[in-house]
DNA sequence: CTTATTGCAAAACGTTTGCAGGTTT
DNA sequence: AAACCTGCAAACGTTTTGCAATAAG
């Protein structure tokens, strides 16, 4: 993999921006400092980081791919209130638990709470019967 | 919700195709009992399912969705070597305690394994340096 | 008679791709 | 110079939507 000005940009707004941006967030963003930037070269240099290990994708069912900076395994919860998606550090040796006696050979796990986040779900709590 | 021959025909049709069909293989066996169905209705009838709670949908990244028939909470696992998805009999007492002690409301949780199915790995392991 | 549901076609959405020109090594 | 990378725009595959017509209650 060659260098290239456009893909170290992308690679560094994943970074600065560690809140799991989606890839037209990192392409609004990047784009600041580099006014020229194409959405699918944005696209393309994800794809080549993720496939060269720098960069996790983090999928959340009905949603646009989001993209990580932590590259050590970890799960993710989905907040239907804000839709923000918060890190989930799992217990591997309960994972590893979860997957012993599972038939076949696993190279990637994906684990995704959805629900409400503790911001939202204290909020949700405060005001129970909402609005009317 | 009004009585529809199509909406129990999708409904049929993900009980009797009970290995995780898109949209796309419903609709083409459905039609074979119902030539005029239109792909359209078979999404908003799966919509209706899965609200109503007759049918869940399975979001596998970077697939199109599949729907399942099977009520009960459990797990898939994606094989990438025949692309099927295979349910994945969990442990419910060990997702509690995956689940435990973190943060938040939990509504829904995914437990996706990506890997290779029992007889694709056997066949990977008796062909190890495959063609060429 | 009212309103949910349908088929159809068009559009929305996120993402990928072909190409001609520009960059990196 | 060779290979890779870019911007652009068109195309892709999946899913949703607006509409006028049809079917259910």
């Amino acid at each position: 993999m060659r260098y290239s000005k456009q893909r170290e940009l992308v690679m560094q707004q994943v970074e600065a921006l560690h809140d799991h941006p989606t890839a037209e967030e990192i392409y609004h963003c990047a784009r600041r400092e580099c006014p020229g930037l194409s959405l699918g070269t944005v696209y393309r240099n994800l794809n080549s980081l993720v496939e060269a290990g720098r960069v996790r994708r983090v999928s959340i069912p009905g949603q646009p791919d989001r993209f990580d900076h932590t590259l050590a395994w970890h799960g993710h919860l989905y907040c239907t209130g804000c839709g923000r998606v918060e890190d989930l550090d799992l217990d591997p040796g309960v994972v590893r638990q979860l997957l012993d006696g599972q038939p076949g050979r696993v190279t990637d796990c994906v684990v995704t709470w959805i629900g409400l986040c503790e911001a939202c779900a204290r909020q949700a709590e405060a005001a129970p019967a909402a609005a009317l």
